[in-house]
DNA sequence: TAACCATGAATTGTCGACAATCTTAAAGAA
DNA sequence: TTCTTTAAGATTGTCGACAATTCATGGTTA
């Protein structure tokens, strides 16, 4: 029995594995979005029966990473830019509600360490300027534990469990650049401040903009791409 | 194939067939909430094997309706006053985000529609006073409607697949009782007005109360029966 | 040529049996 | 007595095979 890096997931079963692994495939684009998904092959590669692989697969269905249908099969879900408002808004009134309660609830020691933690990606900020994927993992885990800290054991289960998986997706294939990456880390530092001054309404609003930055910067890159296709025709 | 009356979900497999009925049976109480599931006797009980009930199970499990554990089984979820609070604040963040991009988007003859339904309810309500089963079924169904209007698919599928029957369930079994019947249906009125009149903001901040109300009334019970139990004692 | 229908191949859904794990209860030691 | 250990029983996890459905291919007909 093992535990996964990400999701803090108990890896006790074989089709916990293959789930966890298979997670982190289609995540990183090694399966590649909106692909169909065949069973026979995939429980050949990762070595199991097909009754576990399915199993695997009814959990990446309800993290949203792939869609089933009946006596159809499996496709790895498509980032669109329809999709991106779609669940970018989902994740704001969500991640807001967390912050809310996070500010109402939160103690002194854990902002504390909430603070420490963010000194921590300044200093490699300055280290790996311009690489994303290290201040990806932590600005997850920012919010991780600003989720976390809302004390509401549904709520995390929704957005750690559920939706977190579909946001890295969009993020880590769609890439966060340039200079987002400051102004993501100011906007952290406002957040903590609200929260440690308890003031759940500012927290609430100011982690929707932080949000809304965050899509915005993934909407220009599809704007990018649709713009380059149209100049290439 | 047919269709499943509350979720309009297309029943096309044995193993739909099988997650229809056994969630019907969940949130109406006839199988038991916090009870353990044997699978070899649910198996037997619907007269299908192992893997189709465990494919039931595990959509039973996304919707929130039941609990796993590795290699332990399954319980039936428990009806806490604790749970109550955590769903109902998830509850209305997304259904006030609902009802905003309701009131951005909906059409006037959506509007209409909605509104007729509305007098349908004051129809019935006047005939069946007291009874609470089909305010109950329509109150979701106006829920449902607002739901649908928001068109977001992501939202939608989280609330009328995920969150909705685990709500149902604390309706249907925790009840609603007495004067809130007449007072929904007002705060269903004024909520139509707001999206009527395009107003996002009042729609979204009416919609959070009536949830709101609607959860207070709900704790109403519990606190009523923790106190039955201590004057038992 | 285009539309429709059959036939076969491949894929998904379902089953019963076996292996691995947990639970329970009895037996033994401190 | 109380705690630990162990063995039996029951439950869950996993497997390979069969049945049902869908998809692709080629042939037939208007």
């Amino acid at each position: 029995m093992t535990q996964d890096a990400f999701s803090k997931t108990l890896i006790t079963t074989a089709s916990d594995q293959v789930f966890v692994d298979m997670r982190r495939e289609i995540v990183e684009g090694s399966i590649e979005q909106g692909s169909k998904i065949s069973e026979p092959e995939l429980a050949k590669r990762y070595g199991v029966s097909r009754a576990t692989l399915r199993e695997a697969l009814n959990r990446l269905e309800s993290c949203y990473l792939i869609e089933r249908k009946a006596n159809v099969g499996c496709r790895v879900v498509a980032l669109t830019a329809e999709r991106l408002i779609e669940v970018y808004q989902v994740r704001s009134a969500l991640e807001g509600l967390a912050c809310r309660l996070a500010a109402d609830n939160m103690a002194a020691d854990e902002v504390q360490s909430l603070k420490q933690l963010l000194n921590q990606h300044l200093q490699t900020q300055r280290v790996k300027e311009g690489e994303s994927y290290y201040q990806e993992a932590g600005d997850l885990d920012f919010h991780y534990r600003i989720i976390k800290a809302s004390k509401n054991e549904h709520l995390i289960h929704l957005l750690s469990n559920g939706l977190y998986q579909l946001i890295r997706m969009y993020r880590v294939q769609m890439g966060m650049v340039g200079p987002r990456v400051s102004k993501a880390f100011d906007e952290h530092l406002a957040i903590i401040n609200a929260i440690e001054n308890h003031d759940g309404e500012l927290a609430e609003l100011l982690m929707k903009r932080h949000i809304s930055a965050s899509q915005s910067n993934i909407q220009a890159k599809f704007d990018l791409i649709a713009a380059q296709k149209k100049a290439a025709q």
